[in-house]
DNA sequence: TAATCCCTTACAGAAATCTGTAAGGGATTG
DNA sequence: CAATCCCTTACAGATTTCTGTAAGGGATTA
């Protein structure tokens, strides 16, 4: 397995447990962390001098501004800077960003070994992703598979019915109760729960929030 | 006090207290709630003829088709027919609406006592109106009376900056240390409750997933 | 028929939300 | 100066969300 890993990581309250998923499942044992592309395109330049480079870089794509300033604003021109520092160096894109056209660009043009989409099972993904590109294979997200051949998930009308309720507020036992009563079925809060799931995987949604506001953003309801 | 309400009720989950609070805050002795405007109406129309007629017409405006048929299908008819059928009825519309115009509407054109925006104080705003009523004023929320005036809340920076993140699926806690980490003051997950809680009363919202839904819907980010 | 898959449902535990109370500090006002 | 108001923050408790496990049933398939 790898030996020493470079996450670059804009806080998103996302790296939750990357670095102890790492450490623990896969037991890299130096692994570093950090916040901002220009600290690490550093970091790289400084282990590749002491001839002890990275073997891996794991990047966020999106780094959002604060009050430092910087060079390199994005994880593309990371991944771009770092390959003609260090061209063997492995690159990993950890990112929300779903839409297939960049990805392959990504894949296409700046040769990364693999791409995984944050959401529900992003991290047991990179898990997968980090060994397979350990064994020189390239790896990325069912969600990009899927989207490059239907591009879209269709909502169901079961589905837009459950969202409908949300998006006024009720809880989901509420929606689970007025189905109930309108013998609408299924009508479980566990069955509702299940499609909100299932609909967080499929629009790399975090919680309910967040997929209703992408759903209207993409005008889908 | 009033001896005899009437409640017509569309199933939202909201009446969760509505009778327990009646009862026990007012005492009402005799208090029913229907489900449907038809029934609702036969109640108003039985209770006359028997010379023992309800004093207070408390409804919902929005009812939402079933598998049951039906011939009245607003609150805003049940309103008008009770009316007709009864003029010294006293009515109280409570309503996620929020619209003034339509709020003016009621009053101007239907003769309603009192106009209860649902909400985060609905159940108490309810109770000061039935009081109010019962003494031959009218009432209406705080809510539409800013809302006549301004017409609209005005989202701040700092608003907009909590917003943007719930959307993007990170929880209260982690856009707290975002705010921390990008020295955005305040920053404390505390002030940022209060400050969502707040815009949930402005805007008739349930909890953040209504709230943002309702932003979007209307433009406001 | 048996194996398998998928849908529905129940349940449970950890995390997050929502709401109220309260304390401290700065600004405003009498 | 003191009283007051408002903003920030901490904290706590009840409710809700989120996620995983598991059981049962119907449909499909070997």
């Amino acid at each position: 397995m790898f030996k020493k890993i470079l996450l670059a990581e804009d806080f998103q309250g996302s790296n939750h447990g990357i670095v102890e998923a790492l450490q623990e499942k896969l037991h890299i044992e130096e692994l570093q962390e950090e916040l901002y592309c220009d600290k690490a395109f550093t970091r790289l330049k400084v282990a590749l001098k002491k001839d002890m480079p990275y073997e891996l870089l794991i990047t966020d794509l999106h780094f959002e501004a604060d009050h430092t300033e910087r060079r390199i604003t994005s994880g593309v021109e990371l991944i771009k800077e770092a390959g003609k520092l260090q061209p063997n160096l492995k690159v990993i894109a950890y990112s929300q960003e779903n839409n297939p056209v960049k990805v392959n660009t990504l894949f296409k043009e700046y040769k990364i070994d693999a791409y995984v989409c944050k959401g529900r099972y992003g991290l047991t993904e990179l898990l997968n992703a980090v060994q397979e590109v350990y064994h020189n294979r390239t790896y990325f997200s069912p969600q990009i598979n899927l989207n490059v051949t239907h591009n879209v998930f269709e909502l169901d009308d079961f589905d837009r019915a459950i969202l409908k309720e949300l998006a006024n507020g009720l809880t989901k036992n509420e929606v689970s109760k007025k189905f109930k009563k309108e013998n609408i079925t299924p009508s479980s809060e566990s069955t509702i729960d299940k499609r909100i799931s299932r609909l967080y995987d499929e629009y790399g949604a975090r919680n309910t929030t967040s997929l209703l506001f992408k759903l209207v953003k993409e005008g889908k309801i």
